[in-house]
This record gives C-alpha cells, sequence and structure tokens, in this order.
DNA sequence: TAACTTTGTTCACAATACGAACGAAGTTAT
DNA sequence: ATAACTTCGTTCGTATTGTGAACAAAGTTA
C-alpha cells in the first residue's frame, strides 16, 4: 500500500519541472536530444555505459515517465531494436520575443516542436506588470487552444530588445525600455505558471540561439548574428556558446561610428550605423529622394502613401529598377558592410547570418554587404567565411527562446546549472 | 625482484610526460594548481571526495613522484596538517614568444615558476630549420645552465607571429613569414625534445594567456590584450577562454580602417589602424615634424642620431614637453581609441590591457585612448570599463607560453585534451 | 533447418567510494 | 598539569556502483 501510493505521488510530482537525475540519466538524455529516437544499445555505445547499466538508467526513466517507447527499428540482421524517445507528453515550453511594437509567442512541446504560434501587437513603453500581463493571456491563451494545462508549462524563454543581466535574468539600462530596468521577469512569470523555469535574453541572442539549434549555425562554432529593422543590434557566438560580455550589452553594434560628420543618433552621438544605415534611415533618404524629384516612382509611391514611405516601398522600388531606390540600399550595405568588415577581421568568424526586418531587401543588400566586407578585411579572414541572410526568417527569434528554455529543463544532481 | 625491478622502471618512465591519472586524481592535482600548497583535508573539501579516498588517491601521487610532502602546516586548533604540493623537481617547462627580430625563452618547473630567461636576436625571414635550430640551442644553453636533462623537459609553449591553426599547431597564411606556412613546428621540437608536448599560439593570444593567468587578467572572463609595437594585434578572451577564431586570425585589429583617405598599409588597402598609430607611423610622423621644423627638439635628437628617430625618442620629446611629439602620440592614441570604441561597443569586455614596445609611452598615450573610447562607446558598456596598461611587461608572452603549456601537462584517462 | 547476428536482460562478481571508528598530534579550559 | 575538546589522517568493514559473461529473445542468412 504506502509504496504505491508514494510511486503514484512520485509520478504526478514527476511532471513538474525542473526534472532532476543523476549523471548517467543525464548522458543517456543527452544522446537522445541529440538523435532523436534511438536504441538501447546506441545509446550504450554513445554513452560509453555498459549494456546492463544503459538498460537499467532507462528502465528508471521510462519510470519516472521522461522517455517512452517508440515501436521497433528495423533488423540489422538480428533481433529488431526497441526505440526510444523522450517523452514529449512531458509538458511543454514557450518561447516568447519581444519587440518594441509586437509580441511574438509560441508554445512546442518539451522536444522542441512548435504547435502554435500567436503574434500580437504591443507597446513596449507599457508599464512591465502590463506588458507582461498580455504575455501571460497569450500563452493562456495557446495553452487553452492546445488543451493542455497551465501548469505544465515547464519552461519559458524570453527574448527582450535590450541588454540583459543573464544570470539575474533582468534588463539593465534598457534605451527603448527604460521602466523595466530590474524589473523581476523571472518571479512575475513564475506566479502565474509556477512549475516552470524562466530564462531571459537578449532578442538578438535568441536569434542567434535559435539559429544555433534549428538553422544554418548547426555545428558552427564562431559566428555573428546581425539583425537589421529599425535598429542594428548583433548576436556572437564564440567557441559554439553565446557571448554576451561583461554586463551583457555585447552586440551592440547599431551605434559604432561610421562617419563623424554624420547626423546625429537617438544615443546622443553622431554618425552611428543605426542612424545611417537602418531602417529609418532608408525611409528618410528615400522621403528625400522623393521630395526633391531624383525618383519619380518613389514621389508617386509616397503620394499614394499619404506622404509616407516605408521600407517595404523603397524595395519594391528597388524591384522596379528605381536607381535612386538601389542607391540608398547599396549605401546602406556597404557602411554595415564596412563595420562587418572590422568585426570581421576582430572576431574572424566562419558565418555571418543576417536577419530582421530588412531581410526581404534582397540581394542588393546582401551583395553590397559582401563587397565592402571583402574589400576591406584581411584576405585571410574571409577566404572562408560566408555571408548570408538567416533562412529562418521572422522565426528565429522564438525558434531560439525555446531553445533556450529546453536547455534548462532537466537538472542534474549536484550541478547547479546543468544544461542537457 | 622482478616487482622491484618494475616498480624502478616505472618511476623512471613516470618522469616523462604526459602523465596519465584517473579522474580522482585529476581532480587532486586541480586543487593542489588552484592552492599551491594545501593539507589532505582541504584537498578533500575542494574535490567533494571523502577523506579515505582522497588520502588514498594522495598515497599514489606521492608513489608516483607527482606530488611531495611539504612539511606541516600551523595548527587550526587539533593536529597539524601535513602539507603537499606538486613536485617541482617533476620536470620542466619552456616557454618561447617568437618575434620579428628577437626570441625571447624561459626555463620554467612544472610549477610554473620562471628559472632563467633568454632574449636573443633572430631574424623570422630565416628559414623555419634555422630559426628553430636557434631556438632548440638557446632551450639546450637554459637546461645546461640550469644543470637538468633535456629529456626532462616536458612541455613548450611556443608563441608566433602570425595566425595560427591551434589543433594542428602550424601557421596559416602568415604575412611576416610566409616560408612557414605549415610548417610543422611540433614535430620539429620533438625531434631534440621528444619527452615534451608542444603547444603552438599567436604570439597576442599567449600574452593574453599571460595576463589571464599571472596577471591582472586573473578571474576576468572578458577581456582584449592589445599590443602596440611594429603593428597592432590582440588577444581576446571570452567566457574565460581565448577565442582563436574560425581559422586563428581572430584579433587581428591592426588592419581594420580607420581612415579611407589615410596612407597606404604593407597590406594593400588604405588608412589601417597599424598604418597609422602603430610605431613606425608614429617615427614617421615625428621625421616629418622635425624636417619641417615644428618641433626643434626632434630635429636635434634626429641630428644627433644620424637622421634617424625610433619610438623611445618621441616619448622622450614628449616627456621634455615637446608639444609636437605630444600631439603625435595623442593622434595615435585617439586613432586606436577610435578602434577600440567599436570593439567595446561590439564585445563588452570588462577589461583591456595594453602591452608591447610603444606601451612605455605612459599615461598620454593612455589618457587619449581612453577618451576615445569613452566618447565613442555607449555608456553601458564603459561603466564596469577598465582600460590600463598591462603590468607584465615584456615578459607577458613568455609567461603566457609557459602557462599554456603547463595547461597539457597531465593527461586523464578517457579524455583525449584534459587540461587541469 | 541450422548457423549466425543483433538486442536486451539477468546475475554473480569486482571495483569503488564511503562512513564510522580510531589513533595521532595539538590546543584550550579549569 | 590534567582533562576535555579539535583537527588531521588512516584503517577497515560495508554499501553501492558498474561490468562482463551468460543467456534469452527475436531475426536474418546460407
Amino acid at each position: 500500500m504506502m509504496v504505491s501510493e508514494k510511486s503514484v505521488e512520485k509520478s504526478f510530482a514527476s511532471l513538474h519541472a525542473p526534472f532532476i537525475m543523476n549523471a548517467a540519466e543525464a548522458d543517456v538524455i543527452r544522446a537522445l536530444r541529440k538523435k532523436g529516437v534511438i536504441s538501447r544499445t546506441g545509446i550504450s555505445s554513445i554513452t560509453g555505459w555498459s549494456k546492463a547499466k544503459t538498460s537499467q538508467e532507462i528502465r528508471s526513466l521510462i519510470g519516472k515517465g521522461y522517455l517512452v517507447e517508440e515501436g521497433e527499428g528495423t533488423s540489422q540482421g538480428g533481433r529488431r531494436p526497441g526505440l526510444l524517445r523522450i517523452n514529449d507528453q512531458l509538458g511543454y515550453l514557450v518561447g516568447l520575443d519581444i519587440g518594441a511594437t509586437s509580441i511574438d509567442a509560441v508554445l512546442a512541446d518539451v522536444g522542441g516542436k512548435v504547435l502554435q504560434r500567436i503574434t500580437s501587437p504591443a507597446d513596449v513603453r507599457q508599464s512591465p506588470e502590463e506588458f507582461l500581463s498580455h504575455c501571460s493571456e497569450l500563452i493562456l491563451e495557446m495553452v487553452t487552444a492546445q488543451a493542455c494545462r497551465h501548469d505544465q508549462i515547464l519552461g519559458i524563454g524570453v527574448g527582450v530588445p535590450g541588454p540583459v543581466d543573464f544570470s539575474r535574468g533582468v534588463l539593465v539600462a534598457p534605451p527603448l525600455m527604460p521602466g523595466w530596468e530590474n524589473f523581476p521577469i523571472r518571479s512575475f512569470f513564475q506566479q502565474t505558471f509556477p512549475t516552470s523555469y524562466v530564462v531571459i535574453d537578449n532578442d538578438v541572442n535568441i536569434m542567434a540561439i535559435g539559429e544555433q539549434r534549428a538553422g544554418d549555425g548547426i555545428g558552427v562554432d564562431h559566428f555573428i548574428f546581425i539583425k537589421i529593422g529599425t535598429g542594428i543590434g548583433s548576436g556572437i557566438v564564440s567557441n559554439g556558446k553565446i557571448h554576451r560580455g561583461s554586463i551583457g550589452c555585447a552586440g551592440d553594434i547599431g551605434h559604432i561610428c561610421v562617419d563623424k560628420q554624420g547626423p546625429i543618433c537617438r544615443c546622443g552621438n553622431t554618425g552611428c550605423l543605426e542612424a545611417m544605415a537602418a531602417g529609418p534611415a532608408v525611409t528618410e533618404k528615400a522621403l528625400q529622394a522623393a521630395k526633391n524629384g531624383s525618383s519619380p516612382l518613389l514621389r508617386k509611391m509616397m503620394e499614394d502613401n499619404g506622404g509616407f514611405l516605408g521600407p517595404e516601398d523603397v524595395n519594391t522600388a528597388c524591384r522596379e529598377g528605381d536607381q535612386a531606390a538601389l542607391e540608398i540600399i547599396r549605401a546602406s550595405g556597404q557602411m554595415i558592410g564596412d563595420v562587418l568588415a572590422s568585426l570581421v577581421n576582430f572576431f574572424n568568424p566562419s558565418h555571418i547570418f543576417i536577419g530582421g526586418g530588412i531581410t526581404n531587401f534582397g540581394n542588393h543588400l546582401l551583395v553590397s554587404i559582401r563587397r565592402a566586407v571583402l574589400r576591406r578585411s584581411l584576405p585571410l579572414a574571409t577566404t572562408d567565411l560566408s555571408i548570408n541572410f538567416s533562412r529562418m526568417g521572422p522565426e528565429a527569434g522564438v525558434t531560439g527562446a525555446v531553445a533556450l528554455a529546453r536547455e534548462y529543463l532537466f537538472i542534474v544532481e549536484g550541478q547547479p546549472t546543468f544544461k542537457v
């Protein structure tokens, strides 16, 4: 009686994160993470543990509900292997990508498979409480839609547009959202989702993580992810790990100076990359071209738009062969490329991924960036360098947020912050 | 008989690197590395192993000759602890810092204590065989002077002025020493010193390692070490580890563009930092000032020198209050600072250490660098940033080379490249 | 149908690591 | 000065951990 009651309690409790395990079990989980579906013998040969021990640990993990059997594989000339996988029904993960004007949220299973995605307009100038309550509602909306319980949310990964003290999980002097400084995002979410582990990171860092876990950055040790949109930022991966810097503001390349005689930036300095080459600068130049007559097409688009032009208008004009628009995009690409050239010399990455709203500017932008980098970097640093748009599109952020949360799903005895 | 013979053989063989040990023994060694001299109980509490097990492993390590007893410590209110330390007589390490015109070599014991240091002029344009033979002779000279055997050299750390493929231990497309490309430095040294493990790294990287292990960089996770001399280079530490980049040329900031209208650099581009702010540029500007009459003092020094001026002359002139010399140094500092400002935004280090020949230019240079960085970097990135000269002087390189070699002294069963 | 192969479990055994007890060496309180 | 406590390190019995060998299960191939 006693024993059976205890075991029932335990199997229920085990549905709540974090999942505690020993080192050998962690090896098994790691092997499963890598391979997805694999046999006991396969796990044994990956982990190095004997077949006997491996089998035993797997029995334990199945007992706890972490693993499930997934039918049988094909015979390799003998008995068919019994396949195993991590129990995706163990619970759910949430990824949040907080932008200045919108929230991107996904609900995924513990395997990282996205079940639902929501995008919602929002204003980051709201108070953190209001804004995050909105986020919680979005999560609960998905929870309801997917018919799961809110206490099955095991991890929440959050990307925010500002510098983050990663270990404390708070924003540090964020220019876009001053009221958020030191706001305890982690405990806010844990009030509503007490079963979940909450990780906060910079928005570009989570995009880089997304690229590293689910994009073309898999297996790449040194790369830079550039986000070009309203601002310009970057996520840095060094030796396979995110480089966040001393106080978490690494990658903030938007305010690198490209021209001391340039226009004044919102940061107060002159000639910042962001002020000269990001979205607003591009549309500003386009408006000038429309007004001063150098581009009749842009002028027409402006008039049709009621006096406004967006980045996508410049792109359209460029596609239709408008020289002024092309020149604006080229100039932007060259300035970005000049900055990247310095960073390539300094950091020697093997890949640069470019993402963010400006991505659909297409090849003209990419070509000018590449050309500038090739011209100004050391030949050695560029021989093995690829510069490309991220193929993950707008999903890089939330994908990375989920991947980040997923890292902290399991906890190993003795090791305070173990990542599987 | 058999047994005793065997054990003699074993204890002799154990004098040759690498020293193989199990995981628990490695924990003991690691604790000893950290504390230097420590009791058995102390090791037990650091490693987490029980007193019984710790004692046993220590007995084994003493038996192998890796550890020695170091008298007794002071009582903490009970029996006096028996102190232990790593056996410094185990063998010796060599650090080599190869410069364009000189070799800096040290012989150290396995504790890292420098026993002897030699500096010798050399020309890197020699063939690798000639040059490295010269290095070997220097090492043997020290070996003789210190009355140790050449087969007691257990590790050689080498810093070379060029990009290094660290895992293969060869230079990759080095501009200063084209004939060295892919030359097997490692096996060259192992012919003469078959008992030693040879590690090759970039010259600025080993300076950064020196700063990290024995200088003000101890415990600093993110820093940049800048070397300013004939050229300008940097060593990068991210998350406590050297960042070498995709092909090993990370940190090569000398060819970052500071002025597109600037003079032509030896790399072929225009306006590189190196061409505008490094040693040769400084002396060139000083010569101009001497010739065009804007500095009578420099003119006099030039004439006394037979038409030449060195960086130290500019420094002297500056100290004596010469305005032209001061302006030259300030301009150099500002350009370096402007580049560093970009790197600070990108990398967010907590420390920048400046070393190399130009270091003794003193405060004028440092102040202008700091001022430029503070003006052009994000305030957030500079709040916690310290920019200082390295206090290790010309010994940073060799110290780092020894530290690097020392990491590979012990090898743990199963783990291919374990660092203690 | 017999002879291999591969998978996974069982079980006895070896090794590993620990706790408790103890001896050794010192310090502090009375 | 002596008793009582502390700390250090070793010894030893024991519990735990992990393994290899044997075996059972399930299939494939000659």
